[in-house]
DNA sequence: ACCCACTACCTTTTTATGCAAGGTACTAGG
DNA sequence: CCTAGTACCTTGCATAAAAAGGTAGTGGGT
């Protein structure tokens, strides 16, 4: 017999969803980075990603022309793709970061007016 | 001849998903409100677009027993639902708090990496 | 009495995307 | 040549926002 409890690691992973692509963005804007790179850096952000999301949504991000990559090879392995932004790139990265500053301030301010009536 | 620009508005439509459900309890959480109220109130702060987003959002808050609501009568027009937390509604409420408080320190301490190399 | 505008509720279809799972291929060491 | 490790990618599923369309109560004008 489960409680009806709310799920709510389920609306944690919707909050991410979303956030992923721009964070994703902020990442590699510091330099090159191949996926594995960019799976530990998200990772040590506790912005949990696995393969399966990162592999399409660099693709995508690919064929949008925000990244282009450069096939480099490996000391142990197989070669590895290493990102970088483009100029769009990084034009689209600073419209995020604006989305991002907004976004936050309205919540915020939810925030506020929620602790107000507590 | 559209030149290719990235759809930043798709972007920002992803980021708000998942902070919408979030930003509904918020909003609820500070008193009984029906469903206008609620959509002029995430309006304000560019949160939601349509009411095709926010009734099926509440029907599955109210499916999930977060949410509880009562019928009161409009001077102009028909019945409303007016929405309140439930106990377990206030519970989740708290954690998502601490959910959003997580992921924008996250993001924050990307955004700071990312600033220090521009 | 009737129509129309307004308000409010809800459903159906489409689209985007994270996640789980599975698959291919290169390299190096025994 | 087999195995382990690494790296790339794809397929199928579930979730949920957005777009569009539908139903019904109220009240004012004629």
């Amino acid at each position: 017999m489960e409680n009806s409890v709310f799920d709510t690691e389920n609306s944690r992973s919707q909050m991410r969803k979303g956030l992923l692509e721009y964070c994703t963005l902020l990442a590699i804007a510091r330099g090159e980075l191949y996926a594995s790179d960019i799976l530990n850096e998200l990772k040590a952000d506790n912005l949990i990603v696995v393969e399966g999301t990162l592999y399409p949504l660099l693709s995508r991000l690919k064929s949008d022309h925000l990244l282009e990559y450069t096939w480099k090879e490996s000391k142990a392995g197989p070669p590895r793709k290493y990102y970088r932004l483009t100029k769009e790139g990084k034009d689209a990265l600073e419209q995020l970061n604006q989305t991002w500053h907004e976004l936050s301030l309205s919540i915020n301010s939810l925030i506020k007016k929620y602790e107000k009536n507590n």
